[in-house]
DNA sequence: CAGTATCCATTTCGATACTG
DNA sequence: CAGTATCGAAATGGATACTG
């Protein structure tokens, strides 16, 4: 951490949070994510290296705890940690609205899953199994298919056919879901543009949308 | 700017934001400050180079409007720039709280007698010239004596004797006063530990509180 | 699973001097 | 005043392989 030789409070807090990564990470741990692996999956294009150094850092300036529990390691935020959420809205906030122009290398269908299975709102289901299948259909086969088996407690993240009988398939370019994901686009949007097709009962098609929110910062006014 | 490769606005946010001094320069925009110079005295320990390559980030970033007027030139926020104000005092509300260490290198009094300046309560003066004099008793001549030189319109900052008399001199250790300006010490204590005294009328010794606003993130509360 | 170790390419930055 | 030019030192971080 390079120092500004501030006594200002913006740039000592930035002297942490402005290096590389660290944000996202924080914006992991608030998302609930509390494992080293849960992280890297949050973070992916981070080497484990670079991901264990930031911890360090973050912990050292009192943000986050790390504790062993028998075999297994957890990080959790302390207080400072919690209230980083409002800079982590606030930055979420402007960025949706300011910082709109994604470029292809944004495209990760492996992170919009993730982002999506830990948002399945679960009481909104109908009782028992629902399978859902998403089908990028502008990408190579190993980032194309994706399943969700969701059930009262959990959902599960498949990248190959888990087997069950799906219950609704999402098939639509990966861009299109990413931006009705963001809340640039509506559902309805997407929907009456012919782009986006769910395939399954008419009760799966209308549902879908209460099932599968959306980023925290899709309701933000846009400019 | 390197890409973080997620379609998260944290992150596409982030990509501008976390490139090191950038908040610093948002932060003397929304400041007041218009111009390099200007801008530079806030950031004293950024090479121009570097402010210059900051300034063209923001600019192509749509944060800030870069305008020649005449032989001058001026560095405007657009909406997008000023809308980064909530970032900045989210981010200030949360370093006050949580990162209070300051280190030797952290006490600039050039940077704390720009801000205290530009901060000057006009509307509060007494009619007429007010001269007030800082000595900062453990610093080298060339960094201990300061003079502000305030009228209804304005305020100068000087390094040398403007040779005006001088309507009270405050005495003080660099770091104490630092601390009161950040409301880490209260103005009382610092008057009642004896370290921080003022020369001058009890007019004077009264009211100089309300005359020299401290930081904006003083008034948060603190842990 | 939860990280470390190593190594080098790249980036970044600070210092200093200079220009219209 | 408002920057640019240049250059070397330092930090940063990506890739890959490895460990308990």
């Amino acid at each position: 951490m390079t120092q500004y030789g501030q006594f200002c409070p913006v740039a000592k807090a930035m002297e942490l949070l402005d290096e590389r990564w660290t944000m996202l990470i924080v914006r992991e741990l608030i998302a609930g994510s509390h494992t080293f692996g849960d992280l890297q999956r949050g973070v992916p294009k981070m080497s484990p290296t670079l991901l264990s150094t930031r911890l360090r850092s973050l912990a050292r300036a009192g943000v986050i705890d790390r504790h062993e529990q028998g075999t297994r390691v957890y990080y959790t935020l302390t207080q400072a940690g919690r209230e980083l959420q409002s800079v982590v809205e606030a930055i979420g906030q402007w960025g949706i609205r300011w910082m709109p122009e994604l470029g292809e290398e944004d495209f990760d269908p492996h992170l919009l899953m993730w982002d999506v299975q830990r948002n399945v709102d679960l009481e909104a289901l109908p009782p028992g199994r629902t399978v859902l299948q998403f089908s990028f259909r502008d990408r190579p086969s190993g980032q194309r298919d994706w399943w969700l088996v969701c059930t009262q407690a959990e959902v599960d993240l498949c990248d190959f056919d888990p087997g069950h009988p799906v219950s609704g398939r999402i098939d639509t370019p990966l861009a299109l879901f990413v931006r009705v994901w963001r809340g640039d686009v509506k559902w309805d949007q997407a929907f009456r543009s012919g782009e986006l097709t769910v395939d399954g009962p008419t009760a799966v098609r209308r549902n879908l949308p209460r099932w599968l929110t959306r980023s925290d910062f899709a309701p933000v006014p846009r400019p």
